[in-house]
DNA sequence: CATCCTGGATTACATGTGTAATATTGGATA
DNA sequence: TATCCAATATTACACATGTAATCCAGGATG
């Protein structure tokens, strides 16, 4: 399989507005990300054109304005990000990092809840589906 | 509070050896570093030239060779990229995050069970100590 | 038809990062 | 004492990234 694109951090804000929703004009994700970042137009475009050109994204030139649209999925990046996050952060070890993010964020019962849940059908032999 | 410095992969690899035990001398810290990566000592004395430079690690200049030590724990630059890898990829939210790590590793009955005892230990309302 | 504007293409430029090589210096050695 | 080496300091250099500005072309406008 040919490896996933590296992803900068700008680049990661752009494909979660593609990811949410596409396929898209580049104003449409300016008009997004207006929101929330302090980017000129001309950044997300620069950005958009990365991701094109790194194969993150991609787009229909026979439609003017042009519609972007992702070339992978949000599932693949964030679990490729997380392996690699873990590994080096963490050398690997899921444990620490759960440690850490209970010390940092204080959850609800049902925040824990959840979490249990979830460990709880990993647990089960074949949860069927 | 000094915001922690920013600590590139590589730099991290050296951090850890220097977590792992310090003070340490260059040499050392290359002979750590010649098991694991394959980099020319020259490299591994840029880098931890740049981890003093970023007030990440500091040395005694009166012991010649010098002796390298952390200026930041590994627990609090964990905490920090961990937050902000969190906020990055998941946009802050850890149930995604362990589903995602869930679905690509398959953990033995053992750790599900110790990361359930996290997640017991952290629900009570005071584990003391 | 000449002009202007919007969208798109190309170029810019400082800083960070990976990955060293070269230069220099303070002792150990012949 | 002149020399060489290990340790330290300085410099290099390409590519990635953040953050745009400039240039150009095709359609809307006067």
């Amino acid at each position: 399989m040919k490896p996933l694109p590296v992803i900068s951090e700008a680049e990661w804000e752009v494909m979660k507005v593609l990811w949410a929703s596409s396929p898209l004009t580049a104003g449409e994700v300016i008009d997004v990300l207006a929101g929330r970042m302090d980017w000129s137009p001309k950044t997300v475009r620069t950005l958009l054109n990365r991701l094109v050109a790194k194969e993150a994204a991609s787009f229909d030139p026979d439609s003017r304005p042009y519609r972007y649209f992702p070339l992978v999925s949000e599932e693949e990046c964030q679990r490729a990000e997380t392996k690699s996050f873990l590994q080096r952060i963490y050398s690997g070890s899921f444990k620490p990092l759960l440690v850490n993010f209970l010390k940092e964020e204080k959850l609800s019962q049902e925040e824990i809840a959840e979490l249990r849940k979830l460990l709880d059908e990993t647990s089960r032999p074949e949860g069927r589906g």
